[in-house]
Formats: C-alpha cells, sequence, structure tokens
RNA sequence: GCGUAGGUGGCAGAGCGGUCAAUUGCUCGUGACUGUAAAUCACGCGCCCUAUGGGCUACGCAGGUUCGAAUCCUGCCCUACGCACCA
C-alpha cells in the first residue's frame, strides 16, 4: 500500500528535533479529531502523509484536500467556517485545498435544470458568485495559488454538445488553399463551432493552463457504475428514510453520489492526487463513494474527514442561511455578538468546540462547570462570543461589540451605532420607517404602535400613528431595531 | 396511456356555494417576566384608507355558472399513488 521512503537521518534524533515532532503530531491529532464526526483513513496513510509534509514543508509532494462548494449560496456563516478552518490548518501544514465548485450537481438536484449551456455566460455568473466567496473567505484561508486552487465540475461533466449554439460567440478557422491563407468563420451550431468553444471554456485549459482536457462521457460513467451495486448505493440513510416513508426517490438523486465521486477522481487526474475529502457529516456516505469510485478507476482512495455540523441560532436545525439561524462571518461585530449571545445555553460547548481556539482541555473544563452550575452561562457566552468576534474582527472590534452589548442590552442604553435616516420635517414617521425598511407596511407600524412596541429614547412609548417628524429623534422598534432620524 | 387522490397564507393542514382575509398547530412579531436566552403568560401576524368602519388583492392557471365561488362546471398545468405498455 503505502511505499514508505525512509528518511536519511544522520545520526541520532536530537532532543529539540523530537520536541517539535512531538508538538506537530499533537497537532495533526487535534485537527484530526476536533470537531470531528468521523475520519476514515485506513493504514493512516494520509496521517502519516501528513506527517511527513508538515515535518518537511519544502517537499515536493503535494497533498490534495478536495472541498465540495455549493454554487448557489456564497453567503458564508460560521457553519462553513468551521470546515474552513480546518482547512486552513492543513494548509498551514503545507496542503493544498481544492475549492470543488458544484455547478453542474447543483444544476441537476434543480428541477428547472437546463438541458443546455452557455458556457460564456455561465462561466462568468459563477465566476462572480466565486469572487464575492472567496473575497469572504479571504478571512480564514490562505488563497495563495501554492495552497488553493477551484475548479467546477461542469468542466468535465458537459460534453461538447451540451454547449447552446451563440451566434455572439464567433470562432474562426484558418485554411490554407493552395497558397494563399483564408479565414472561415465557423458557424455556430456546427459540432465544430461548439468543440472549439468547448475547448476554450474549460477551466482546465483557460485557469490551470492545462493542454489535456480531463472530461466524463456517458461511457465514462457506466463503466463506474459497473462497479457500484444498487444496494450499495440505497445504504444512504436519506435513501432509506425516503422508502420507508413511501416517499418518492428519483434515479438522479441515487446517482448523485457517484457523481460526487467521480469528481475525486477526477481532481485526481488533474491535480495529480486527491488525498483526503472534507464536509460536513451529512456528506460522509458521498464522500466514502469517492473512496469506492476511486478504488474502481485504480487510484489511491482519498481518506475522508467529516466535521460536526455546528447547529444554528435556534438550537434546532443545522446553521444555514434558508433557515435564516446563522451567524455570517461578514456580519458586523455588533450583530455577531447579539445572534451569539441568542443561542440557547445547551449549545455552549459545541460552539465553543467548533468555533473557537479554546484549547480542548479548556473547552471542557468550561463545560464541567456550566454543568456543575459553577458558572454563568451568560457570562461563558459572552466569553465566547467575544472569541469568535475577535476572530473574524480583531480583538479591538471584539471588546467594543462587548461593551455595547452590556450598554444596549444588560443596561437598556441605546447604541452608539445606529442607521440614521435625514427626513423633512413634517414627514409622517409611518413612511420614514417603510423607506427606511425598518417596517414593511403600514398595517405593521400600527401594530407595533398599538402594542407599545415604538419607543422614543428607548423609553416613552409612542402612540400617535400619525405621528410627524417635528425634530430629531432616536427611535427603539421592538428589541433589536433602532434608528436615528434627522429632521431637516 | 388508464385509474385514483390532490394542488389553500412562511410551513403543516381544515374549510367544500353566502356568516371566509379563511378554524387550528408550528414558525414568526410584540408586550410582561428574565440572563441576552430558554420556559411561561398575554396579544398579534395580506395590503391600503384620519378607521370600534370602508376598500382592494388573494385559496395551481384560464374561462364559465350564480345576486354571490376557496367552495359548482369546463379546459389547461403540476404532484403523489396504483395499474398497464415498452424494455
Amino acid at each position: 500500500m503505502s511505499k514508505k521512503t525512509k528518511k536519511k537521518r544522520c545520526g541520532s534524533i536530537g532532543f529539540m528535533e523530537k520536541n517539535a515532532e512531538n508538538e506537530l503530531i499533537k497537532l495533526i491529532d487535534e485537527i484530526l479529531t476536533r470537531g470531528v464526526g468521523e475520519f476514515i483513513d485506513p493504514d493512516n496513510t494520509f496521517r502519516e502523509k501528513l506527517l511527513k509534509k508538515a515535518k518537511d514543508p519544502k517537499s515536493k509532494e503535494q497533498i490534495i484536500v478536495k472541498f465540495g462548494v455549493d454554487p448557489t449560496r456564497p453567503d458564508i456563516h460560521l457553519g462553513h467556517a468551521v470546515v474552513l478552518r480546518k482547512l486552513r490548518q492543513l494548509q498551514d501544514l503545507g496542503c493544498k485545498v481544492i475549492f470543488l465548485v458544484g455547478d453542474f450537481t447543483a444544476q441537476i438536484g434543480d428541477p428547472t435544470g437546463k438541458s443546455r449551456t452557455r458556457p460564456e455566460i455561465e462561466q462568468a455568473a459563477i465566476e462572480a458568485n466565486m469572487k464575492t466567496y472567496l473575497d469572504q473567505i479571504d478571512k480564514i484561508l490562505k488563497l495563495e495559488p501554492a495552497v488553493f486552487s477551484w475548479i467546477r465540475n461542469s468542466d468535465w461533466f458537459y460534453g461538447v454538445s451540451d454547449i447552446a449554439p451563440n451566434p455572439e460567440t464567433k470562432v474562426e478557422m484558418e485554411i490554407t488553399k493552395g497558397k494563399e491563407k483564408i479565414t472561415l468563420q465557423v458557424p455556430h451550431n456546427t459540432l465544430a463551432w461548439k468543440a472549439e468553444v468547448f475547448k476554450n471554456t474549460r477551466m482546465q485549459v483557460t485557469h490551470l493552463h492545462r493542454a489535456q482536457i480531463h472530461d466524463i462521457t456517458l461511457r465514462g460513467f457506466l463503466w463506474t457504475l459497473k462497479h457500484v451495486t444498487h444496494s450499495r448505493l440505497l445504504e444512504r440513510d436519506l435513501f432509506q428514510e425516503r422508502i420507508k416513508n413511501n416517499s418518492e426517490l428519483y434515479m438522479h438523486e441515487v446517482m448523485y453520489p457517484v457523481l460526487q465521486g467521480i469528481d475525486s477522481y477526477v481532481l485526481d487526474l488533474i491535480y495529480g492526487g486527491c488525498d483526503l475529502e472534507i464536509g460536513g457529516t451529512d456528506q460522509t456516505f458521498n464522500m466514502l463513494m469517492g473512496r469506492e469510485v476511486m478504488k474502481v478507476n485504480k487510484k489511491a482512495p482519498q481518506a475522508v474527514l467529516s466535521i460536526d455540523l455546528l447547529v444554528g441560532l435556534d438550537g434546532k436545525e443545522k446553521m444555514s442561511k434558508s433557515m435564516d439561524n446563522y451567524v455570517g462571518i461578514t456580519d458586523v461585530p455588533n450583530d455577531m455578538f447579539g445572534k451569539l449571545m441568542s443561542i440557547p445555553d445547551a449549545l455552549i460547548p459545541s460552539y465553543v468546540e467548533l468555533c473557537t481556539f479554546t484549547p480542548v482541555l479548556e473547552a471542557g473544563e468550561i463545560t464541567k462547570k456550566l454543568q456543575a452550575g459553577k458558572a454563568h452561562p451568560r457570562d461563558i457566552k459572552m466569553d465566547l462570543a467575544e472569541q469568535i468576534v475577535e476572530i473574524y474582527h480583531g480583538p479591538t472590534k471584539a471588546k467594543e461589540a462587548r461593551s455595547a452589548f452590556v450598554a444596549t442590552f444588560q443596561n437598556k442604553k441605546l447604541p452608539d451605532e445606529m442607521p440614521e435616516a435625514k427626513v423633512a420635517k413634517g414627514t409622517l414617521l409611518a413612511d420614514v420607517l417603510i423607506n427606511e425598511d425598518v417596517l414593511d407596511s403600514k398595517s405593521e407600524f400600527r401594530r407595533l404602535m398599538s402594542e407599545g412596541a415604538i419607543r422614543k429614547d428607548g423609553e416613552e412609548k409612542l402612540t400617535d400613528p400619525m405621528m410627524k417628524i417635528t425634530e430629531d429623534l432616536v427611535l427603539k422598534v421592538g428589541k433589536h431595531r433602532f434608528i436615528r432620524i434627522v429632521a431637516e
């Protein structure tokens, strides 16, 4: 299996060196266990490779780490950050992280999936998405080409004939007639045109500057499927559940893990390896499928590291944008702090483990104290929130956010910073709040007012629904909406 | 293709000619209480109107019947389930 190339050492290992090696082992063990659901690495192939690389970061041997990215939701939240921070640690040890944008697989999952594609347009859209994505993760990951790359899987799943004719894209061809050279326009609905566009839009060519394009044909797909049994695929919990509930299960959904596995195989072809795949615990099955597919195609199977899912602010579902229970990593410090303070107490230990750098031992202490009732959950949460804000905004902002929170919510003072609106005197208050997106409609305004939810300076309840702006106002709407109105 | 059951507010799910802007549960919002939360209690949750009232738009889409339709009819679209056909 693993060909051990023993490193030559001159003489005995020095004390210092040994100490450093122990430190590295400790670090690697933490990376591979903290917040980890499962780590599948038979024979310790990956672990050993990582240790070797960490000891000798300059060695030419590359370690490729695959991470699947959803192309549709570029908003990064703390849940993603758990995995991203793990990736960063691996980068620090010399691994190269590949973001695999599942644009093709997302499309087949999507019922509105189009059958044909305008690669120029789609490439532009994905690239724009990717850019906002990268802007956000810049806080966490290193983006230098030596340790980072990204690619979309439509690069190999789309075939030449999937490309839709676009008359605006000109393809020219040079032919030699006698001694003359003539340039001809290739008609856009021909195979030659498509082939040219196909070639010119593959990221393997445009971004990675490879001469050869790896792609997957139906033949290749079926060849892989020859080695995958129906029951192996249906093992998946999600599928079992559907079958048990008698709800529908479509074939393309069943194939999904295989396609994802093929991604790993193609990455191996393109980057010369795919040593580890990281994802949430919900991806474990799919990632393991990658191992199968790689074995079938005579590649060294990737190790699999699944990371515990971070539960969202509601304490029930996993953190996600669609559940609106998330903390975005670009949230402003005050919001971030406030949101973190609102998590249920029971979630504290898992947030400490997954979202901070608090050493494992210390984290255990905190949990014990909480259980024994020796520490006030509020105070622990304050520290937690401050630490997390610090990771994304630095210590100064984190301290500020903390004191702003104490002032606003514990001491019920008004925050220093709030949105400001300049309006002409005589404007209806209701209109101002709607224009400033504080409220959605006048009905809502009336409702809140009659409930006493709109307060001047956070104290005096306003009651006149037809109130007009006559002077500068600082308003508190409900618990955490504030606005400063400047009369002009 | 045939048959059956369906498509209602953020979700689940009632209503089956007027009393329906639509019961109820969840989610959500607000107030009280708190630790910021949770739990609990109370109120609210289409939009517009100087309003214990009036209007508008909504129950898959398009028409129709009726004084009156979420509710009845016709066509279309979509979904699930069963059967058949093909392999």
